[in-house]
DNA sequence: ATTCTTCCAGTCCCTGCTGA
DNA sequence: TCAGCAGGGACTGGAAGAAT
């Protein structure tokens, strides 16, 4: 009634109001009532509050739909999404919330899903996409000799992927624990990369909008790579202008000319190009240029995306 | 921009109390 | 006597703020 009457609550009220220690609090009733389902958390040290959960929807179990074993590995392994109440769900557990929010019947709605993720899965070799075609189609001049997505931003109906989610919530919420899961999943990847195609230059592509944490800063760091790094800088203009923003493939280009300096002289055999999201390409594209110009590659250059758009440019609509 | 310091929610582990 | 719960104190991890 308390807690119904305040709306939400800090453990230190409570521990006042009902005149009990905090350790109780915490151990037999809170961790019970969260438990139960009947009050949430929010927030985190050292701003929690607590408040009455909204009635619980109806708890679909996993028995009771018909599900094979395949669907259900393949949905807890990449199904990730984020309420708008900012609570984290994966797994079966998202995928049933996601299904009930739009109406969706579940068994149906799983062999879509299934069926639509195993399109996509079809252009990933040894985990990566091999995204050539693409920028071979986009671009008269392509200067990079391979570029890879780690995995799409998103994928036709279901929005978007895992690794998706992860980027633009850790990126837009400033969130480290993300930005060091993806540093996680992605580090195999690029590992694999380096070695295959003996990379010895490693570069970072600069962010245009400037925050508090900047995920190529976490990712540089979490890498921990032993290759030298190339030096990029990107030029800060009156407004900053993400590329993102941009959805003409000229405008991009463009944006990518003015903006990126490669500010190094050394030389290298192979270099390895490291940026966040690719929609179009025009950056690495761009980067990859302005190396070549310079003529500090003698080998190859790579490129390599978290995650990147299947068409030119669905990654702004879904951004 | 980076590092150091402080603060605080939350946990862990142990002890003491109570009532059946 | 003993199970079960409450409480004390030390500890941890993360965030905010201060200092460099």
């Amino acid at each position: 009634k308390y807690i119904k009457d305040k709306k939400h609550v800090s453990a230190n009220e409570l521990v006042d109001y009902l005149g009990i220690s905090r350790q109780a609090l915490f151990k037999h009733h809170l961790a019970k009532l969260i438990d139960d389902h009947v009050l949430v958390k929010n927030g985190r040290p050292p701003k929690v509050y607590y408040s009455i959960a909204t009635p619980v929807k109806l708890e679909i179990k996993e028995k009771s739909f018909n599900i094979n074993n395949e669907a259900k590995n393949l949905i807890n392994h990449d199904f990730l999404i984020i309420t708008p109440a900012g609570e984290r769900k994966e797994g079966l557990d998202g995928f049933i919330y996601w299904c009930q929010k739009n109406n969706l019947p579940l068994e149906k709605t799983t062999e879509e899903y299934l069926k639509t993720f195993k399109k996509y899965e079809k252009y990933k070799k040894d985990g990566l996409i091999d995204s050539e075609e693409k920028l071979k189609s986009t671009f008269k001049n392509v200067f990079l000799d391979k570029l890879f997505y780690i995995d799409f931003y998103s994928i036709e109906r279901f929005g978007k992927t895992k690794l998706g989610q992860l980027l633009l919530y850790a990126k837009q919420s400033q969130n480290k624990k993300l930005m060091q899961e993806i540093v996680g999943i992605i580090k195999p990847n690029i590992d694999k990369i380096i070695k295959k195609f003996k990379i010895d230059g490693v570069g970072f592509i600069p962010p245009t909008v400037k925050r508090e944490t900047q995920l190529m800063k976490v990712l540089e760091k979490g890498l921990n790579l032993h290759s030298r790094k190339v030096e990029i800088i990107k030029i800060k203009t009156a407004v900053a202008v993400p590329q993102k923003t941009l959805n003409k493939l000229v405008d991009r280009i463009e944006n990518a000319k003015n903006t990126i300096i490669v500010s190094d002289n050394s030389s290298f055999n192979n270099i390895l190009l490291i940026d966040d999201a690719v929609g179009s390409g025009a950056t690495l594209n761009e980067t990859a240029k302005k190396i070549r110009d310079k003529k500090m590659c003698q080998g190859k250059i790579i490129g390599i995306t978290i995650t990147g758009s299947f068409n030119g440019f669905d990654v702004i609509s879904e951004v």
